[in-house]
DNA sequence: CGCATTTTATTCATAGGTGTATCATTCAAT
DNA sequence: ATTGAATGATACACCTATGAATAAAATGCG
């Protein structure tokens, strides 16, 4: 579905699926070496910026995804060793995510994959255009992602 | 991943990624009454537009996505009595897939689904606003999606 | 207190997506 | 003609996502 765009007039509605696909994937290629997917890049990023531990109910809020996706999202990290699960002593219920330091080294190492892809739309797109382009989907997003 | 701009600065990267996800789960719940999902609808919206059987591979790039994934998409339409599977006399290695017309009557139901999200984005953007937003996204995706 | 309800994470079924390998068929080259 | 390469669809392993059902723990209320 990425290539909606030669055979017909593609609408904004392909457009925008198109290019999140294909976002998905120039993301994926740049963390290959790393052996990381864009999901655990920006679950391990979440967790950083967070500074402490998370629960496990936040961070699938985080990440805009359901619970159900999260374990076994956490279960490969932890195998990796990117990521801890702790065990709350209050709620017996609730786990804690941690990053390890493994992780964040990690983490640091993907940040400049991360940012070649800004500096590549930086050489396709004006400083201009680039701001256009955010102010747009961020108002798409907050608009259909929220519904009223 | 949806909602990445709640708690941090979201870059273009992740706004591209939130809006795709964004767009196709709206996409997936207005069809949901229809017992179609999004990669469903744009096959049979593909398969309509060609006016005629269309071979299996040729589908595949059409959909942008590989083969070895539209396997089961058409194994599923085809249960559901959307599409045929027709082997080729010529080369028989070659498979065509065909709408049908209970397909054929499900898309123009599909359809309506569609416009109502194009409505909606005009209630929500100017035309200009969408047409710079299409200008944009269709750049992006043919220059990282077919890279030199 | 006891019991129903809610909350938290997990599991399962289903769907969609990737890459790699496989198998039959066709085509090409000797 | 027979071998060998290329091609078309599928099989398989893996990752990501959803919704529904489940188990365990906490909460609340009569």
């Amino acid at each position: 579905m990425n290539d909606m765009g030669t055979s017909y007039q593609p609408g904004l509605v392909q457009l925008l699926i198109s290019a999140g696909r294909t976002m998905t994937t120039l993301l994926d290629e740049r963390l290959q070496p790393l052996e990381l997917s864009a999901a655990k890049f920006f679950t391990l990023y979440i967790l950083a910026e967070a500074q402490q531990e998370m629960a496990f109910s936040v961070l699938a809020q985080a990440l805009g995804t359901g619970k159900s996706n999260v374990t076994p999202l956490i279960d490969r990290l932890e195998k990796d060793g990117m990521v801890r699960r702790i065990r709350s002593e209050d709620d017996r219920r609730v786990i804690y995510i941690r990053i390890t330091a493994q992780g964040t080294e990690r983490l640091q190492q993907a940040q400049a994959a991360f940012t070649d892809i800004t500096d590549s739309l930086k050489g396709e797109f004006t400083l201009d255009e680039m701001n256009v382009l955010s102010g747009l989907l961020a108002r798409f997003v907050t608009r259909y992602c929220y519904p009223d």
